[in-house]
DNA sequence: GTTCGTGCAAACGGTTTGCAACAAT
DNA sequence: ATTGTTGCAAACCGTTTGCACGAAC
């Protein structure tokens, strides 16, 4: 509990109860909770704590680098008419999404995945177009 | 114009002229339009489409293998306490996401690539989780 | 007493759904 | 007549916001 406690701190969060309480959880979790699933789960143990400041908090969190939204799932559905495999790159300023050739980059290893059965892949890529 | 008619019967999506209206500016352009974005465009040359018309259309497109959601952006914000870099693997039966470890992974050739500067990536997996 | 965090409820935005009108077979 | 498609409006769900209360320094 102290440990925690003392991450938010270095993190340069102040701890308040609630915060304590998604973070305890938040932190110790193998699944990749959503934010209402955080809020369902921590309410038992905390059960004043309101939907806003599971939002609050996560977000926070997230800002200061405790946590990190994965580049799937976090916005809008974007439809792409390219069937085709490629992979994508997401400029980090605008948002815009580009799609970038099949052979631009390779990878390897994913078919020897222990546990799991790859059916399709893509690498996606973030950062910055090159003027 | 009669291209697209014949692609969506051979897809099996039965041709209206909003259908048509939608597959001509969706499979043509290069960028990944939102749905609302689709509406926007394709309503100027349809004036009487309607929104819904739009969501039914793109997710039956898509559904018929026509169009793909990239699994970039498309739910809603999950966390990952885990802020070292990993790949995900998305279970397609339940949705559930599990981490890969970054070395069970290999990726050449993202820093060439021509335009754009990688600042992070990761590989995004789907698939079945083998029992 | 000012600052910061919380809880509530309302607002918001993207998406879906229910339903009545309509077209095509 | 049945089936499938459209348009509208309302519902929906996840998320954000406004605001008043409360705690801490």
């Amino acid at each position: 509990m102290n440990d925690i406690i003392e991450k938010l701190n270095q993190y340069g969060i102040q701890p308040t109860p609630q915060r304590i309480a998604v973070a305890d959880f938040v932190l110790k979790t193998d699944t990749h909770p959503t934010a209402d699933e955080v809020w369902a789960i921590v309410r038992q143990r905390c059960p004043t704590l309101s939907r806003a400041t599971v939002y609050n908090t996560l977000n926070l969190f997230a800002e200061k680098g405790l946590l990190k939204l994965p580049p799937i799932k976090e916005g809008v559905a974007v439809f792409d008419p390219h069937v085709a495999p490629h992979h994508h790159f997401i400029d980090e300023e605008t948002g815009t999404v580009y799609d970038v050739p099949w052979e631009a980059v390779s990878v390897a290893g994913e078919k020897t995945l222990d546990g799991y059965e790859v059916r399709e892949y893509q690498v996606v890529l973030r950062g910055r177009r090159r003027k």
